[in-house]
RNA sequence: GUGGGUAUAGUUCAGUUGGUUAGAACGCCAGUUUGUGGCACUGGAGGUCGUGGGUUCGAAUCCCACUAUCUACCCCA
């Protein structure tokens, strides 16, 4: 082997394809239960969707996309996110004279070009939810709502924790960047090299610097919750006495401002305690849809890492309890036995259970060996004598314990528990 | 984009001051008498020593570059 994935990328098998799927199973289940549709877009968009939307100043745009030019001259970027794909796929389709508000889930792989690091890869797969059409925290509640259902659900939701700010509207955002900047000012010297460039750029982003001297004096800096206007101040205290109100825990957090330039009034992120990372987002963002060309329209959605979240489960252990097995196995000793043993396998699958059958013509006791490695709960042995009394064993792996039945469904089944 | 670590079998790793045919454990396959798994024993398969240069009589071992990977930044999911 001389060809290896490219980097950033990874092959999900065995114990962890399992995970993934739980996660899955219940992404669909939990979202069929808050009557939110699916939606699937292009894998690859225009570049200019995503510089217009995400933002010309922020890293992803930068320095993370994956963008080239196809054979008709085009530029293409693979999605780094999902919701301008949503909220253009909402344009495009005419969906503002659709009832509203809509709701939307989607589930895909992004591609941003990064340094690899544990949980981050250049292809990585988000959940996402968008609701679109609606201007109240109402709507706010509901999108949290749904992420923390999803953490319940696959027994995650003491594990993170839900992180809430406001950054206002454009009106008393603006107003609070004056102040901002105004503090900042008399110390933009000391401040770091990317500071610098955002205060110009985007002076919202200084407030989650990590740089040490540039926390010190942001430490003091004017805080953005104190600068909502009457309209925003209502609203973001109505979601958090909704969430209170819900049993839905959060803590109140004033440098979240997140990284893409859509967003408005509420804003969350959730993190892992276990992980110390991020692992989902999302917020208010009325301006996306005209931002896009489409009629002002209110919206708001959240995205989960997935591959955060398989790799919290893992690391929690919860992983071994998800691990699959196998119902029966079909052990053959005789050749006469081959084609009946198949037919009842095939009828015992369509019933649902899980069987597997020797495919190798191995030695019994090498047949026996398999069923123990892929964990079979029982296994049905079939040979001469068997076939003879029109029989076959049914042996029970945990305990040793066999006994020989009719060769038909029903009595073998009944051996199944 | 910046800093640090690592790279030998499917996996986790040994490998002496540079010296014949590169090892172990686990895993895989098979056998230990004819139809019974886990335990034990025996055997077998499996390696361009990350790639390419260089030093040397001789390189897994020393030097350089590249690539991959891990980790901390940056940023995010």
């Amino acid at each position: 082997m001389n060809i290896s994935k490219p980097k950033g990328t990874k092959d999900i098998f065995f114990d962890e394809i399992n995970v993934w799927q739980y996660v899955e199973e219940n992404i669909i289940k939990v979202c069929k239960e808050f009557n939110i549709g699916e939606i699937r877009t292009p894998v690859f968009e225009s570049t200019a969707l995503f510089k217009r939307s995400v933002g010309d100043s922020t890293d992803i745009v930068n320095k993370e996309m994956y963008t080239f030019e196809d054979k008709g001259f085009r530029s293409i970027t693979l999605r780094p996110e999902l919701t301008a794909g949503v909220v253009r796929a909402y344009i495009e389709n005419g969906m503002s004279s659709l009832p509203s508000p809509l709701k939307f889930w989607y589930r895909g792989n992004m591609y941003r070009y990064e340094r690899m690091q544990k949980g981050r890869y250049r292809e990585f797969s988000q959940f996402g939810v968008e609701i679109i059409g609606s201007d109240s925290n109402l709507a706010d509640i509901e999108s949290i709502s749904v992420a923390y259902a999803l953490f319940k659900r696959i027994g995650l939701s003491s594990h993170i924790v839900i992180s809430l700010n406001s950054i206002g509207c454009t009106k008393c955002r603006n107003i609070f960047i004056q102040a901002l900047k105004e503090y900042i000012k008399p110390n933009l010297n000391k401040m770091c090299d990317t500071c610098k460039v955002r205060f110009e750029k985007n002076p919202m982003r200084m407030i989650d610097c990590k740089e040490k001297g540039c926390k010190d004096i942001l430490a003091k800096a004017p805080v953005i919750t104190d600068y909502l206007c009457e309209d925003c101040r209502v609203d973001f205290q109505g979601v958090q006495n909704m969430l209170k109100a819900l049993d839905i825990p959060f803590v109140l957090d004033n440098t979240i401002v997140r990284g893409l330039d859509y967003y408005n009034k509420t804003v969350y992120e959730i993190t892992s305690k276990d992980l110390g990372l991020s692992v989902g987002g999302g917020g208010r963002y009325d301006g996306l849809v005209s931002i896009l060309g489409g009629v002002q329209t209110p919206a708001v959605g959240f995205a989960i890492g997935m591959d955060r979240v398989v790799i919290l489960l893992q690391q929690l252990g919860l992983d071994k309890q998800i691990s699959k097995k196998v119902d029966l196995y079909f052990a053959i000793i005789d050749k006469d036995a081959e084609v009946i043993s198949r037919k009842i396998t095939s009828k015992l699958r369509e019933m649902g259970y899980v069987v597997d059958i020797d495919i190798q013509r191995r030695s019994f006791k090498a047949q026996l060996k398999y069923a123990d490695k892929i964990k079979a709960r029982y296994v049905c042995i079939i040979g001469k004598n068997e076939i003879k009394n029109n029989t076959c064993i049914i042996k029970n792996m945990e305990d040793g314990k066999q006994l020989e039945v009719k060769l038909e469904i029903d009595e073998i089944i009944n051996r199944l528990l």
